[in-house]
DNA sequence: GTATAAATAGACAGACTTGTCTGTTTTTCA
DNA sequence: TGAAAAACAGACAAGTCTGTCTATTTATAC
């Protein structure tokens, strides 16, 4: 039985992280936000730690889903899925609450990689190259494994660099990306 | 006169918030591992954003010229030079204080890009771009400007993920701007 | 409808935060 | 050596933070 209040909690607390930082938001702020007693929280979680590990798996979930929907709704040939990449990009990069990503941010105020939380930044990025891997197997690539770097390290400039500059990167995104996947599907 | 004891101050802020993030680094840790007094501080600088604006601007000169330095030494053809960014940016994620780029951790933990903290970081990026821009012309890139583009998204992405996921991933970035860099110079 | 469970408000502890103030000591410079 | 400037230690204010506690109210389930 997962309650309704804890689910709702998590939310607002994912988006105030988001959008603010971890050591920035106060529990209070959350509670305040969500409309939830302290004691629930407390009921639910041992500390701030496990919430805001709660509100990571809730948005690696999120996210993920919601860029492979995207993906697989990105094309039709091999080529244009794996390009089809850059167009979800830049539908993220769009939204008003985009303000980077998450798990970067994360693991940058949790530099301890031996931290729970830096694991889970770790692990979300490790999942999402999984992702790209499966994806670049699909269509075809003579080494999988290769393709999926190049574009993932692709992928995290961009979203960085969106971040920290303000500006769209994509059109070199698409370009480089574009030259990678011709190479790597030409063998 | 800049006095020596500001500069000890800021040195040591900077390697701080490197290790451990702006908001988790107390301004009376910060004194007790200079052994500087409080009121020192407030001579120098209003308040704590100002020091940690200092401590970015410290670290933004001294990084562009350690990254210049290495790259001008990094080879003999304009290519090897282009090329050469990797190899420094091996060097840099083998230090043992490596914990990511800061301009990006001051830009996650500042998120309101109307911060003059976000500013810097974002100042910091289009400098570091400018760099770029300079050796693909000199190497008689068609484009300059987007072969910089493409080798700063490879860059950023390493500099994250290596940070993140802690691994390695220079193989496919140096395989990447190898392809980047010849169609960029066939012209 | 009543017993049980869950969530509430709000006070509270204790530690931490940035920034100010005072009075003393050290350094600098002439 | 003596005057002026700089840095010192440390107390202090006012606010923040996380986490605990109690006593009351609201849902839930039988």
């Amino acid at each position: 039985m997962t309650s309704a209040r804890r689910e709702h909690l998590v939310d607002t607390a994912a988006k105030l992280f988001a959008r603010h930082g971890f050591h920035a938001t106060g529990i209070d702020r959350i509670l305040a936000e969500a409309g939830v007693a302290k004691m629930t929280l407390y009921k639910h979680f041992r500390s701030k730690d496990e919430l805001i590990l709660a509100a990571l798996r809730r948005r690696d979930e999120e996210f993920r889903n919601w860029f492979r929907r995207r993906l697989e709704a990105g094309g039709e040939t091999p080529r244009a899925r794996l390009m089809a990449i850059f167009d979800v990009l830049a539908e993220w990069f769009e939204q008003p609450d985009f303000y980077g990503c998450t798990f970067a941010a994360a693991a940058a105020e949790f530099h301890d990689s031996k931290d729970p939380i830096h694991a889970a930044a770790a692990e979300h990025k490790r999942l999402l190259l999984g992702h790209l891997r499966d994806l670049a197997a699909a269509a075809g690539a003579v080494d999988p494994d290769a393709l999926a770097e190049e574009l993932a390290l692709l992928m995290e400039g961009a979203t960085a660099l969106a971040h920290v500059c303000g500006e769209k990167n994509l059109r070199a995104a698409r370009h480089a990306a574009a030259l990678l996947i011709d190479e790597a599907l030409a063998g």
